[in-house]
DNA sequence: GCTTGACCTTCCCATTATGGGAAGGTCGAG
DNA sequence: CTCGACCTTCCCATAATGGGAAGGTCAAGC
């Protein structure tokens, strides 16, 4: 299978491909006599497994860790809890960050007419001279 | 005033303010005759403007637009709120993105024992055949 | 057998906002 | 006059992703 074909298989741009396996996470494809990556199922699989990862907003540096985790049979699962629940204590950081910065937004803007004229609260609480 | 003492002043880098007068955020600062940059504090204000907007995580791009409303004193105030709700928005799909990222990673972490055993649920979605 | 279009390869560039660091010029205090 | 603290510009790096060029390969159809 070309890496065009594991690229629609898994959901991950064959430009992405490309990049996870110059930076290592991935181990090198096959190569056909002209030089084409070829992709097994097996490769698919762990396409699969970092696009979910992915998905769950992990990067790149730590999806090696998970990878490392999936692939050693005799892992302790509260090494991979450790990785998730870190990874999870930093999105709702994050998520509360920006939640932090919306709020305060909307009770500006609830104050703000809306309308023709100049007067603004928003503009006036950033500009707080 | 030189650059490091605005930077101090406004809590915003002098690689920063270097950085957004380079990419025409804030007008170029006035000049000594050696070549240093000086800031009033007319700029110090601009600063300071930028910073709460950056605080409240607008792009450089939307700081262009706000900055050019508050120099307005025409402006309407319909269009400080538009361009503030429709921050709001993208913010808080943001955080709803990452909240329900970390959603579901706690409860595959609620599922998984964190023992010494290589059973894990958090690796078997990842992987989920 | 040759052409053509769809694919593949590598390489370079761009994005966003930020910082690090080098090489060299300037300023003020002692 | 010197030295340390500052300033200047320029280049590089980050994370993850895509765009695009130049050139090689493959398969289908004639």
């Amino acid at each position: 299978m070309n890496i065009g074909q594991a690229a629609q298989a898994t959901g991950i741009s064959a430009k992405m491909i490309r990049y996870y396996e110059s930076i290592g996470l991935i181990v090198p494809a096959g190569r056909t006599a002209a030089g084409y990556r070829t992709y097994t199922e097996q490769d698919l699989h762990t396409l699969r497994f970092v696009r979910r990862a992915r998905g769950l907003g992990f990067s790149v540096e730590q999806m090696h860790e998970l990878l490392a985790l999936w692939r050693d049979r005799k892992r302790a699962s509260s090494d991979v809890k450790r990785v998730a629940l870190q990874h999870v204590e930093e999105l709702e950081r994050k998520a509360a960050e920006l939640q932090q910065m919306a709020d305060t937004l909307k009770h500006l803007a609830r104050n703000c007419y809306g309308n023709d004229r100049p007067e603004c609260p928003i503009i006036e609480e950033l500009e707080r001279i």
